[in-house]
DNA sequence: TTGAAAGCGCTAACAT
DNA sequence: ATGTTAGCGCTTTCAA
């Protein structure tokens, strides 16, 4: 199990096509650059090899030479792809990156955070120009350290404490406070919210605004009607049935993501309960195919291939110029009426 | 727009370290790499400063020192994160990886040649030990020339003719063929079939399946119900509205992947057809939260966590090992019965 | 056990 | 217009 790298498989350097072009190497720099100064009849020679020989640049020793250039590398930290919502931002970045010529690096830490520290590390020590992270929690150290240092860094979906540093979030509350408000103002009495990982910003925001819709129609504030899952699908299963079990099972969920609402949903299926004559449902994260969902799902929806879009944006400007002033984009969440309540 | 990269946040460095620890860098590097022939009082010395600047070896260094030993970072280039198969494939690949201390770098193609080769290309110059990657079709030059550089690969989900590499696939005709020949059973007469883009090997084979148990149960093959899309939801959704606006509608379609079968059920749903009353769907690609669909769908479950794992399996064995005889490996599907048919 | 130095492929400053 | 060269941070002989 040995690096049994006779593997070596070749690279054409600059040093080949210079020789077999009969020029410097800083000839054939300075054509792949485009340099103007270069000879038009040199320029045709030394393309005519770069051709011949299929002449590749190798990014790494440029990344390294250049250490205080650019790399046109930039760095995604993500929580979890198997979330759609993710997979969207991501798209969204990722358009952003292609037409500015940037490179992506996509680290799944699939919400552990030691794997996040250590892609953060990974990251760090591939000189990437700048990156984009959805943190842990809002006390987040080794992204907070990142920023402190001066990387450039924008946060999506979730901010920082203690730092400043560019962020496109959404309105958490309000969203929140729209879904449970709409299930209330149809009738609903034991609203029940099944949150993501509690540390997580957008998680507590959400109960805030549950909370505060629930306050709002004088409906009383259960307890027991509040369950704290790990924000994946397993854990909407879990604890939509915790729910379903109680004594007085609530009449309505509001489930706090995606794939906790796909897991609800799953579990209520599962138990031949009716969609929303025995339990309503309402949840935050649209998805594409709400609509083929049983039944069409009414859900909270972020805009989130725009939230990529932007945050994409923002960095690179923010690369481009890293003494600007940081910004805070909060966007607006849509309530999607469907039938699931 | 300038590159205004004052930017130069710092870096720390083995020189560093080393003159701060009042050894060589030599001495330095042997104690990161954990080389026995040091003193261990200046081993202790040393991880002191090491500790003190949170030095962190540099990765791109790194790799253009070693261009013949382990960077320890291996490509993945997938056709369109947006499909959940590509996404638990990616998984898969991630656990692996992981375990054998390997990074990742993950690009995504949206199912577009142009972006496709430009990964390619970026891949190649980034130094990678091997990458794992679903060719755009099977004579995907690209891919092709790199293998014969020698450059470990693995295909998944496609194989590539004419050269020899290790591959994962899964049995596209017999799923296929499952899948008709139950709609079949069933009593449906006019079948339908959505295909993904026809110049990726597995749509064929899809096809091929669909005709054969056509064939097999003595069912006409009526050209107008074969339609050809580009693999994503959009064309589910356009491709099962010219079918069901056809004079003779069919009675059941299979949908040749995921996200057109949840394009075709957006169709259907909007325009209010009972499924399976008025049309059936058996889609191709499970999904776990299939069962919440309406109906809950029938389809044809690949093991797509299952073809990640094995696949970087293969791949870190042939960096091990790159005389190794290549491996085909062929995964079976399951059919999962539901209610959609 | 430790250090000096070469060199991975590239760019840019400087020299010609 | 072109070439020479230093050096990015690291590992690895080779010498001491």
């Amino acid at each position: 199990m040995k690096n049994s790298n006779e593997n070596v498989y070749k690279i054409v350097s600059l040093n080949e096509v210079a020789e077999k072009a009969g020029v410097s190497i800083a000839t054939v720099s300075r054509v792949m650059n485009e340099n103007p100064k270069v000879h038009p009849e040199t320029r045709l020679k030394v393309q005519k090899v770069i051709k011949e020989l299929k002449y590749q640049p190798n990014r790494v020793a440029k990344r390294l030479r250049n250490r205080n250039a650019s790399s046109n590398l930039l760095g995604v930290v993500i929580p979890d792809i198997q979330n759609p919502f993710y997979v969207e931002v991501f798209r969204g970045i990722e358009d952003v990156a292609y037409e500015n010529q940037y490179a992506l690096i996509m680290c799944n830490f699939s919400q552990d955070e030691k794997k996040e520290k250590l892609y953060l590390d990974i990251l760090q020590s591939e000189s990437i120009d700048g990156m984009i992270v959805a943190p842990t929690d809002e006390r987040d150290q080794k992204v907070i350290d990142l920023v402190k240092k001066g990387l450039p860094i924008v946060c999506v979906d979730r901010g920082l404490i203690g730092v400043d540093v560019d962020e496109v979030v959404v309105e958490n509350r309000n969203g929140a406070f729209s879904a449970v408000d709409h299930l209330a103002r149809s009738g609903y009495q034991r609203i029940a919210y099944i949150s993501g990982l509690p540390q997580i910003p957008s998680s507590r925001q959400r109960e805030q605004g549950y909370r505060e819709a629930l306050a709002a129609h004088g409906l009383p504030l259960d307890q027991d009607l509040i369950r704290y899952g790990d924000s994946r699908h397993e854990s909407g299963v879990k604890l939509c049935e915790e729910l379903l079990d109680l004594p007085k099972p609530p009449d309505a969920i509001f489930t706090g993501n995606n794939l906790i609402t796909l897991g609800a949903l799953e579990t209520i299926h599962k138990r031949g309960l009716h969609i929303p004559r025995d339990v309503a449902i309402i949840g935050f994260d649209d998805m594409y195919w709400s609509i083929s969902l049983n039944p069409p799902l009414t859900a909270v929806r972020q805009p989130a291939y725009e939230i990529g879009k932007r945050a994409a944006e923002q960095l690179i400007m923010r690369i481009n110029d890293p003494t600007r002033p940081t910004v805070s984009m909060i966007l607006k969440t849509e309530l999607m009426l469907r039938s699931s309540c």
